[in-house]
DNA sequence: GCAGAGCATCGAAGCGCTTCGAACGCGTGG
DNA sequence: CCACGCGTTCGAAGCGCTTCGATGCTCTGC
């Protein structure tokens, strides 16, 4: 292993200034700062991230808490992480993977040894319990999601209360009277997580606003599960002519069923999803959507974090404002249609 | 931030009989061991990972590389990489995350600053440019996959091989004549993605000496695409009656699309997959497939890499020996049926 | 009763880097 | 002509930990 030492020797300076050539905190001359370049190109070298952490008690990492929910929509999970990764490397950050199973104790240990410098939290409850401790402000995060109460610290997400509210709003508009919401697993509901949460809350209050029937229906991933959920629904709604689902893995079981029963999309029935682009555009009917900004959470996450490095503001809840897409899975309501 | 200094002096020891304690080195008498540890316990002592690695070089972190293709299924990446975070926990490592983007220089970069003593590359393509940089033995490290040449390097993988023969075995029991293979997107044999390719040199092989015609058709994510690649299958050979379909999502489109036509599964026409366990028993119909052992492949691939950061033998390839399950998706070929 | 073995513990020397104060040489203004 | 300032560079002191002798001990065995 090539150490800052031999490059200096190597280039005829202290090690010093080699590390000032590094740092840029010093000037250096120019013809010194080519010399040290190109030895340390020569002889390959690379700091030792361990000496640079503990000299200046920077890692340089960042950890990424990832939980391992079996019931969550991976895609989205796996950009966001993606897009951390990659948004880090550009500050210069590498990432650390964490993932649920150690729970809160992970947030401890990897603060406590200094392993990183910050964190993302990611598939964020209402009361999560790794909140008190960074509440704390033991070191700088950032959620991605919002808890039941933000303050005192820094979340990014998208706004679902507006996401529903936008759902409701379309399918009102569309003449729909009674809508059926097809939303993640049960589970997600039992952890009170936030983002499914927030918009059945949103869709909620703004269907009762324009005086249209709400049933909600959570639904495991799967075939199966939808058979019986969509049974059910019709079964006590007959008159159901709209559908918000948000749940990715029930989008295309639910247009096949749906076409099965001959219930045509849009003419019988609209269906709007809050789900990735590519879920929406890759369907068999090309869906109406509002996007889950998977990359942009993950890429304004890292971007949070940094400014939380660089100097220390209080809490900010950054939202980002749902788009509603229009494309061929709604349609004017049946009755509207025959006026 | 608390030291091992300031636990030795609470501890009434010196710096190095703590460290001997947490290393478990050398031999500690019961007594100072308890009282070391209730020191550590009282003032919430966490070692300064930097601090450690500069001492040990050992960092006790390993880089797990996932790439960011936008073609692979990413629910068996992540898989992958929350079992390998998993694993890797439990024997004490963390797992640095990295994408992609930098290419092989990052092999360099992780490697040469010490920052991961080891890694695991996923998404090993047969000629890998990531490969000449390991066998170099600069660090060790596991692919999860198999190149075209795997000397010298350590591998983990599902036998692609045996199960394109498994597949084709299958449906040539049955009575099966013409198969097509619905594979991965283009993109992905263009790359010449090792599982990929092996799978189909698989099935192909087994298929000639059974005396069956193969046609293979990679197809792109989206219902979109499976409506022209099935077209076109049973356009040019009418008498198609196995599929073998390497692809997770148009697992369900296939499905919707032969109902549609009015081809019933398994009646008319045999469907085959290799995909995780949960797709094959989620799907409409529960399908006869060969499991994708990803948790399986991430354990394996950490136990691999702990085998060589202890002692480092040469290259060793695991091949995970593929199972088929049957289930309700294959059935005995139209013609067999009527004799 | 004393040499030698063994156990428990300590002290000190790094690991490779950052960073602070100091030193050196040069040009400038009074 | 000297004092001063500035741009460059150096030396040394750590950062918190591991690890290798070395040092007292207490035990054994003859």
């Amino acid at each position: 292993m090539v150490t800052l030492a031999e490059v200096a020797r190597h280039a005829g300076v202290s090690a010093s200034t080699v590390s000032y050539v590094l740092s840029g905190k010093r000037s250096i001359s120019a013809v010194t700062r080519q010399r040290v370049r190109d030895s340390i190109e020569h002889l390959g070298y690379h700091p030792h991230a361990g000496a640079r952490a503990l000299a200046s008690s920077r890692s340089r990492v960042i950890a990424l808490m990832v939980p391992l929910r079996t019931d969550m929509y991976v895609p989205v999970m796996m950009e966001i992480a993606i897009a951390v990764a990659t948004t880090a490397r550009v500050h210069g950050y590498d990432v650390l993977l964490l993932t649920g199973e150690e729970g809160p104790a992970a947030v401890q240990r990897v603060t406590g040894s200094g392993l990183a410098e910050a964190m993302i939290l990611m598939d964020i409850q209402l009361d999560d319990e790794r909140l008190p401790l960074l509440r704390g402000g033991g070191q700088p995060a950032v959620l991605v999601g919002l808890p039941a109460d933000p303050s005192g610290l820094t979340c990014v997400d998208l706004d679902f209360t507006a996401t529903g509210a936008l759902c409701a709003d379309h399918l009102a508009e569309l003449g729909h009277r009674e809508l059926a919401v097809i939303g993640e697993a049960p589970g997600v509901y039992e952890r009170h997580t936030g983002f499914a949460e927030r918009t059945l809350a949103g869709l909620r209050d703004r269907a009762a606003r324009h005086g249209i029937s709400v049933l909600h229906r959570p639904c495991g991933g799967g075939y199966g599960s939808l058979v019986g959920t969509l049974g059910r629904i019709f079964d006590e709604r007959p008159g159901t002519t709209g559908f918000a689902v948000q749940n990715e893995a029930v989008v295309e079981p639910l247009l096949a069923l749906l076409r099965q029963d001959g219930r045509a999309v849009p003419e019988d029935v609209s269906v709007v999803a809050v789900c990735p682009e590519q879920v929406a555009t890759q369907a068999s009917v090309r869906l109406t959507s509002v996007a889950v900004p998977a990359q942009e959470l993950g890429r304004r996450a890292v971007e949070l974090l940094m400014a939380k490095l660089r100097s220390r503001p209080g809490e900010e809840v950054v939202l980002l404002p749902p788009e509603l897409t229009v494309r061929d899975s709604s349609g004017w309501a049946p009755d509207v249609n025959c006026r």
